[in-house]
DNA sequence: AATCACTTCCAAAGCGCTTTGGATTTCAAC
DNA sequence: GTTGAAATCCAAAGCGCTTTGGAAGTGATT
């Protein structure tokens, strides 16, 4: 019986401050500052405490901490799911991937909400009325998206993975430079003689579309090209987008013999429609990606089978997660901007423009 | 300056359950009471505190609340990340989606950890013992998972997402049965007069993966057909090994007419390396795959491409967060377990053995 | 009018931490 | 032997909530 409630208390009493603080016969005050690292300690009682509290396998509690602090030491992602085709965006996964290595690094925690677009605005303002994040990251920013409004309205900090062209207040962002990935891109097409070049790009009311298929535009309207509606598509980027609007150009009157698209996932459908129809890609059609280098879903081995403008999206969760987390720790700060530069990667799906029989 | 000061109280103030009850003129007890649905309270009393609350924008401090209750209300994932490819699973957004529901629903966190294969066991126990979340989901099963054990002896309720096979320890599981759906998936292409029928699988120490092949197995030996190694094919589920995988078996002797795939991913290189020889899917040779129903990758449209065993991975997710909030709020019940089973769609991926010229 | 059983409310004690504002000790310098 | 300053350490007050153990009010019943 003494034995059964001696295991009893082993199992279920975890150990905490003041556990610890008694067996180490010192006070709280002092572990607590033995454990975080403060001058007033000398180094043989910091030995001493931090060796006991690795042996008890102790930690402090993070809501006790929290309390005590005023911090949260998490950062909240809310995924809005767009409830007509409840997409969950592919590039999320590598994302959070990247942003939780930071988060490891700096002793944060990450919490997700996943959610409907219509209660986003309420999720936000439960996470800041119940204390539970520090600040949040924005995913997928809509041309005019209106979360940044009511998150400085709400005084949330937060950081946007993307822009927002329409909104004027200033906010801080990490963005990969679409725009001129994709006139660097075009720009590449047209060198090789291509003036047919099809845009299969994402939906339009996203940011990232929008400044894509700008530059785009500009680097034709630069050759004097007029940019021709039939060419350009703009959807959910899945497999079967890229399959369709492929089949339907190559269908079609004039068609392209470049294209231009958003995603490496519906590349493949791309490519599925140009083989589908006996012709060879990099030489009857170029083909030409963005590469968010998703784990998942690599742009071939050793040698890229699509020319890609790549930029990895993993990398930027790491990026956008440290600012956010700076931004946090010295709120007078400017709000950082991070604008990085996609890679323009040549592969095998791009050649000259086939002659004009 | 005394509107400036007043801005800022109300900006930087934030209500809090004392004053709240200040407001009100009613002590902190009642509040808390009225808001938390104890009987305890009238219920005009408990409509003008409800309406007071929600007037002033006033939720608990979850870190506040947690320390009084001792419930962290939070659920914790640690996603592995395999250092060889850093892989993030495809499926993973889509089964945090389902899980996101059931969280909301229920008033949890969901707290996300992503961390090296070495950390894991570390990550768990900081979990316990920082008291940060109620439990965790396991996610991606081995055939002998380690973590199920440590789990178990620090005392962490958890659920796993699939099974251990090894594992002699009774624990909370949800999977869809796997070797039903391949054995049935195999019985449909034998009917269908299929001899040669080529595996191209997850790796094999996944427990899925494992169970996938025996239902392929079991269903061959039935017949008395020999399993032949050159068939079957494991490894990560991306496009290219689809690709690769199919070619080297087209390519090689005595080729297979019917290909069974572990992933839609990996079946459009199937699909791609079988269209690439100039052959015809579900007529040169047959597809089955299986289809987790994943958001961003689609199936078709209305009417299915690829012949499927197909269970969403976002009502896997759904259910186990089901499951394992009710664990946590009753541990003493029995270990839940559930298991799905896949449903057969067929496709036009896949028709009759052609005959042998 | 006294009693009883509800109903409705409250003061105060935690939960596990940080941090303020000293208290005590040590030790060199006078 | 004082005297400070520097080095150590501590008691106690929060942080914002829940919950225990009553207290006071309200009618209905004797």
């Amino acid at each position: 019986m003494a034995l059964h409630l001696k295991r009893f208390e082993h199992t279920v009493v975890m150990m905490n401050l003041k556990e610890l603080s008694k067996e180490l016969g010192l006070s709280q005050t002092t572990v607590s500052r033995a454990l975080n690292g403060y001058p007033e300690v000398s180094d043989s009682t910091r030995q001493k405490v931090q060796d006991a509290a690795r042996a008890h396998n102790y930690s402090p509690s993070t809501r006790a901490k929290g309390l005590a602090t005023g911090k949260a030491l998490a950062i909240g992602h809310v995924i809005p799911l767009s409830s007509k085709h409840e997409m969950v965006n592919p590039i999320f996964g590598d994302f959070i991937a990247g942003a939780g290595e930071a988060y490891h690094k700096e002793g944060y925690e990450m919490i997700l909400s996943i959610v409907a677009d219509a209660d986003e605005a309420e999720v936000y303002r439960g996470l800041k009325s119940r204390r539970a994040v520090d600040g949040v990251v924005v995913h997928g920013p809509r041309m005019d998206d209106p979360r940044i409004a009511l998150l400085d309205e709400i005084g949330l900090p937060f950081a946007v993975h993307g822009r927002a062209s329409g909104c004027t207040l200033p906010y801080a962002w990490l963005d990969v430079n679409n725009r001129s990935a994709f006139l660097r891109a075009t720009d590449f097409l047209l060198d090789l003689g291509h003036i047919r070049i099809g845009l299969i790009n994402g939906l339009e009311f996203m940011d990232f579309a929008h400044r894509r298929r700008n530059g785009y535009s500009e680097a034709l309207m630069t050759r004097h090209i007029a940019v021709d509606p039939a060419l350009m598509r703009s959807g959910e980027m899945t497999e079967i987008f890229g399959y369709q609007s492929t089949r339907d150009m190559l269908d079609g009157p004039d068609a392209p013999t470049a294209i231009l698209c958003s995603s490496l996932i519906s590349a493949l459908g791309v490519r599925r429609a140009i083989e589908e129809r006996g012709l060879v890609m990099g030489k009857d059609v170029s083909v030409v990606t963005h590469d968010d280098v998703l784990s998942y879903l690599q742009n071939g081995n050793e040698v890229p089978i699509f020319t890609a403008t790549r930029s990895s999206v993993r990398e930027a969760g790491r990026r956008l997660a440290e600012m956010l987390i700076a931004k946090i720790a010295d709120p007078t700060t400017p709000v950082p901007h991070m604008l990085l530069e996609a890679e323009l990667m040549v592969g095998s799906s791009t050649g000259p423009a086939p002659r004009k029989d």
